[in-house]
DNA sequence: GATGAATGAGCCTTCATTCAT
DNA sequence: GATGAATGAAGGCTCATTCAT
């Protein structure tokens, strides 16, 4: 007589720990950071709530290790983005920016998620250090290619403003998403960022995003 | 016999409870807005455990009101210093800009705060209506500028996604600088803003701000 | 209309931990000490269970003071004994073999919780400084008073093991009251221990303890 | 492909149990009676967690039979001391006496667990009746050879209360020598009782203890 | 037989809330 | 109004036990 689908036992260590973590990001974006609880999250993942502590220990573990599996896959995201990328400075601002909203990654949950952790790591100094704001070498990327298409482009201007007006402006359209009470999509949430790009670099970005270089 | 500071006993209501809005602010930035008590809210105000529950009669009340309180506050400063500002657009949007980093308002605390709402208003609707980014107001006036600025410089560009470019970079810088490993100051935060203003608006906006019309 | 006893409010702060230890302790001979549990100990004091919390912070802690308490309760107990013992060696070991049978000490709930904190100190060093057979003071007072007796009776033998099987008698017989199947009372208890003094000091203790010196 | 040291598959069921039972002993001296898990003996004995149930059902029964393993022990080792000795009173007692502090019975981790049983045993019935004050037989054999030696030496005194004290100074003296701060040897434990034997039978037991009978 | 992931009951702990003083 | 002890619900954590592999 089968029972409605049973818990598979011996599921490899790394594909639970991903199915509990993706539960956290889910019940992250439902309940809010303060409200998450382990039972929430077992339930979520369709698991007994003893598994959590089984696989992380501890409640703080878990969150930490959610941090950091979006950190990772942020980053992984982005530098295939680049890697893709025509190996020019426009094309790969172009490709970096628009990274931050292909679906696997911007969805509503990683956007809620992403948030929370953002003002948690106001007072965590673990967290900060796994936030994109803190990824060095994300922003010393972003800061180079902006360097590199103001020599090319005779523009004025300050390289590390320059990124740093792109950066929070990817972040901030982001966070406007996660509102449900915001009015515009993920496509105009591009748009805004492209805009801004068109905004310091007009010959290399214009209405309509990227130009095509003569 | 006088002893040290005594707590007064009949504090005004509207006295007490702006003092105890103020230690939520500061407990939030310290710990992080999950890790809130009540307790340590009235440690940080120097009062009795119970007067928080007396005062704002539950812990969500009191978050509440705490965020319509950093609301009403950042909405008369902005409002102040337009109605201060010179009665051009440019001139007003340089008002609405630099008004975000007057020392009263741009605290590590508040900062920290504000975050900490907007991240955990993903789960709440009340704090979403409460919140920078859905205060309609702000947004329909900011964008107002932005088109008559556009209108009276000749620029191309779309007032809506130009206002949220920099109502955006002005949150995420403020969001920068909470973080304790940010290597720049409020001083150079407002200086990004304004070189995006710059790159939007180049003949109102310059290098050092606004530039003085002819 | 009264209802059942109601836990009056404000109950001096000792005077509550008091209440809370004493019914750690009966908690402890009842359940022993690996099954002790918050919620008995509150049941039995007919107190929340918060509140054992409240005072002690920690179970850990709760059961460290309650040793402390025990420790602190036996030592006022030996030397006030001894202080109103003729100042005789004879009246001295007798004053304080009998304290340890004095009923306010030697009740079955103590004896009970004594050996589960002998039997606990083996794996933690903080209980060990607070148990009886560690009070170096006493291992000195009774080994000064059998050096003192063995000068004055001319006696042989080593003070200092002769203090011991004295010492260790009496805590032995104390464990065999622990047990339900015991075939003896305390004060064929006390007598054994009697016995023992006379073994080794048989000019100043006889088959009815201390003899009346010449 | 020889791994390094595998557990061999089908060691002989009591090899098993009798392997675990060690390892039980050792953790509860090491973490005392009340922080014993499964987990912990597992990880002692080299076994995987699962085992302990395997082989035992129940924690509860893991325990009861390590109590019933030690007590069976004992009681062979002072068995085959008696059977052993001179048949004579004197010989018989030192014998017993000496039984206790062989090598293989008197080691730390063997006083220590039995120490806490019998703390344990105070709430629980079924450990009461193994543990050595209960055990009626040594009880009734010391009794008979204290009674025996009396008669022989022409001794006053209770054969019951001379046997009480020379059994609970052992025990006295074992459950010292558990305690990390104490400061004498296992020779010195058991040389304190030969001197008590010594101060009841003075012509049997000596300084040096038993006396070659002329 | 052996393994170790999975389960869930039980317990410690925290903390918002109440209320006698 | 103010105080802080008391309350009890809620949740994190441990760990004995089960069982698919």
């Amino acid at each position: 007589m089968p029972t409605a689908a049973p818990v598979p036992r011996k599921m490899s260590r790394e594909a639970r720990r991903e199915q509990l973590i993706e539960a956290t990001i889910e019940v992250m974006a439902e309940q809010g950071f303060a409200r998450i609880t382990l039972a929430d999250v077992a339930r979520k993942a369709g698991l007994a709530h003893g598994l959590v502590n089984f696989h992380f220990q501890t409640k703080d573990a878990l969150l930490a290790e959610t941090l950091s599996y979006l950190s990772q896959e942020y980053r992984a995201n982005w530098r295939a983005a680049l890697d893709q990328a025509t190996p020019t400075p426009a094309a790969r601002l172009n490709a970096l920016i628009r990274a931050d909203f292909v679906p696997a990654i911007c969805t509503p949950a990683r956007r809620s998620a992403w948030l929370s952790f953002w003002a948690e790591a106001t007072s965590r100094p673990l967290y900060q250090s796994l936030c994109g704001g803190n990824d060095r070498f994300y922003i010393q990327t972003l800061e180079g290619i902006c360097a590199d298409l103001i020599t090319e482009g005779g523009y004025n201007g300050d390289a590390a403003r320059i990124a740093r007006v792109l950066r929070v402006t990817s972040e901030g359209v982001w966070a406007d998403l996660v509102s449900t009470q915001t009015p515009y999509s993920a496509a105009e949430a591009l748009q805004t960022v492209l805009d801004a790009a068109a905004a310091f670099f007009p010959r290399h970005f214009g209405a309509n995003g990227l130009l095509q270089q003569p």
